[in-house]
RNA sequence: GCGCUCGUAGCUCAGCCGGAUAGAGCGUCUGACUACGAAUCAGAAGGUCGCAGGUUCGAGUCCUGCCGAGCGCGCCA
């Protein structure tokens, strides 16, 4: 339980003793002010017409019965009717040893409920991550440590396709190259939509190397094939490499082609037949998915008997269910957000309850240089990669930019103040604290880990703030999991170091009394810890020196 | 046109379940290093929370309309 929660258990229980009334829901706050106490509860002006009584002598008397509570120093009524809290020394230190006890499991939550599978990345194998990408990774891959550390059971998984038309123009791209290489010309059905970019022409490199000329000599549309299924091997080899580069990780690469082999896309199919949710015109076999929510029907089976890109992604999501997965939350980039209610719509169909699919779209990332927007189209192949951006800014940067801001909020990367490694980048910022608190164990030659806290010994306003900063990271991870956002970690780490500096201008550490010495020490190290373990969240390092 | 998401300080962004005087960082201006890291701290200036209504003790937050931006609206994925 964390410490709102202890105030609002505090104060329910105050209310039943003075008016014989059960709450459910108490709102309890920190406020922004000192002013107001550690914590504040509205309950007597939310709850005013249940009391039917003036707000304040409510207030006033749950205020009455609150104090008696070992738990609290002091408690006040203020303006038309809040009640504030300051909590008492042995309270805040009671928790802050249990916080160096725990070290970094601190706010960790026990794995309990249904599975969550997330999903996220998902591009295809037809070229390297873009910076699209990079915001997906960073986002997906930081929330499942998030949820993880909430107490959710979390699996990641990465849903790719290596055939079909994309990947076979990927093929020609390169066999264009390829046969380039050598001086011949490769016969396309349609120069006109190949790929452009220089990675072909990589990729095309490494095939000569290692086959020779051997394909051009052999039957063009048979060696195809071939060289698509080495360039997409190559195009996910190298997705991999940027994955691990920027600490992404996934349980599971689900390829769509088993579901293909295994026969479940079929299965799937004739399942939403049977659902009576279908129906045939023009040859194809549609979705009547706007009976189910959406704009329009869809087709499932194309004229030519293939399947459109919903029928085996319907197929995967069965497939999670029966994995025994409760949600599957999937992020998608923008160009996906009116995909969702067909989706959803099928797996409606087929009797799977509407909140098991849940989507997270992420929104775009526009690169900002000089002040001005770094332009990217596709057509011309000058796309960023995520490679370029983390060779311009490193990885901790880029990891942090990205989640900074909502994942729903489009969002700037001013990649000139990204680059700056000054007291303009907030990574540094909060980097710069756990660095600073390291290197005062070091001069006290006492390890952080093993510092024991100490016994109600009264708290300067600094450490008091700094303390109850502390003590609220539970809650922002629990309220980060809830809402499924990253960014309140970020907001929260800026604000922790910034009560870890104001605290270290105004008092020493290392002094001689040692009564306040082994006291401020608690301190760094718990701020240490905490510190690390939001960075641990995001995927970025903290640092021991800068 | 319809749908989704968004609009908060010069810029980038927070703002929880409707609460007290709307907050940070950057930028601008002014101060602070002969004790633990100045990549820091203290202070100042900077706001009709897109606009207009509504709900109520109370609205940046909820509802409606409008304005503006992005994305989507394929038998592509």
């Amino acid at each position: 339980m964390n410490l709102e929660e202890r105030v609002a258990v505090v104060v329910r229980s105050a209310v039943r003793e003075a008016f014989g009334i059960e709450l459910n829901g108490v709102h309890v706050e920190r406020p922004g002010d000192a002013q107001h106490g550690d914590f504040a509860t509205n309950v007597a002006l939310a709850n005013a017409k249940t009391f039917r009584r003036n707000p304040r002598e409510v207030a006033r008397e749950i205020a009455n019965v609150a104090e008696g509570e070992a738990f609290v120093e002091r408690v006040e009524v203020a303006g038309p009717g809040f009640i504030n809290f300051w909590l008492s020394p042995e309270a805040l230190w009671d928790e802050l040893n249990g916080l160096l006890r725990e070290g970094t499991r601190y706010g960790w939550r026990e794995a309990s409920g249904e599975p969550v599978l997330l999903e996220f990345v998902s591009a295809n194998p037809t070229g390297p991550m873009h910076v699209g990408h990079g915001r997906q990774a960073a986002y997906g891959d930081s929330l499942s440590r998030i949820l993880e550390a909430a107490g959710r059971k979390v699996s990641r998984e990465y849903y790719f396709n290596d055939g079909g038309n994309q990947i076979r123009l990927l093929g020609e791209s390169v066999a264009v190259r390829y046969a380039g290489i050598y001086g011949e010309e490769w016969p396309v059905s349609d120069p006109e939509s190949l790929y452009q970019s220089e990675y072909t022409a990589e990729i095309a490199a490494d095939l000569a190397e290692k086959v020779g000329r051997k394909y051009l000599d052999t039957d063009p549309a048979a060696t195809l094939t071939e060289v698509a299924a080495f360039a997409t091997d190559w195009c996910m080899a190298d997705i991999k490499r940027t994955l691990s580069r920027t600490r992404v990780s996934f349980d599971r690469f689900f390829n769509e082609k088993s579901l293909y082999e295994s026969g479940e896309v079929e299965r799937t199919v004739e399942r939403l037949r049977e659902s009576g949710h279908t129906y045939e015109e023009e040859g194809a076999l549609w979705l009547a998915s706007s009976e189910l929510g959406d704009d329009k029907d869809r087709v499932l089976v194309k004229r030519d008997g293939t399947y459109t890109y919903m029928a085996p992604d319907i197929a995967y999501h069965v497939d999670k269910c029966e994995r025994g997965f409760g949600t599957s939350v999937d992020v998608l980039g923008a160009d996906h957000a009116g995909y969702p209610p067909r989706m959803k719509a099928g797996l409606m169909a087929l009797g799977i309850p509407e909140d098991f699919y849940d989507v997270e779209i992420v929104r775009l990332v526009k690169l900002i240089r000089g002040g001005e927007p770094v332009k990217v189209s596709r057509r011309a192949g000058n796309v960023v990669t995520l490679d370029e951006l983390l060779d311009e800014v490193g990885e901790d940067v880029a990891r942090y930019f990205y989640v900074r801001s909502s994942h729903k909020t489009e969002t700037n990367f001013d990649l000139d103040l990204a680059i700056k490694q000054s007291d303009e980048n907030p990574v540094f910022y909060v980097q710069y604290a756990h660095a600073r608190i390291a290197s005062i164990f070091r001069r006290a030659e006492a390890d952080p880990e093993t510092v024991i806290g100490a016994t109600a010994a009264p708290l300067a306003p600094e450490e008091r703030a700094l303390a109850l900063e502390l003590l609220d990271f539970p809650r922002v991870v629990e309220n980060a999991a809830a809402r499924r956002e990253v960014h309140p970690i970020p907001t929260y780490l800026e604000t922790l170091a910034t009560r870890f500096h104001q605290f270290y201008t105004v008092h020493r550490v290392l002094v001689e009394d040692d009564e306040t010495r082994t006291r401020r020490l608690a301190l760094c190290a718990a701020t240490k810890t905490v510190l690390r373990s939001g960075l641990e969240l995001l995927g970025v390092s903290a640092p021991e020196k800068m």
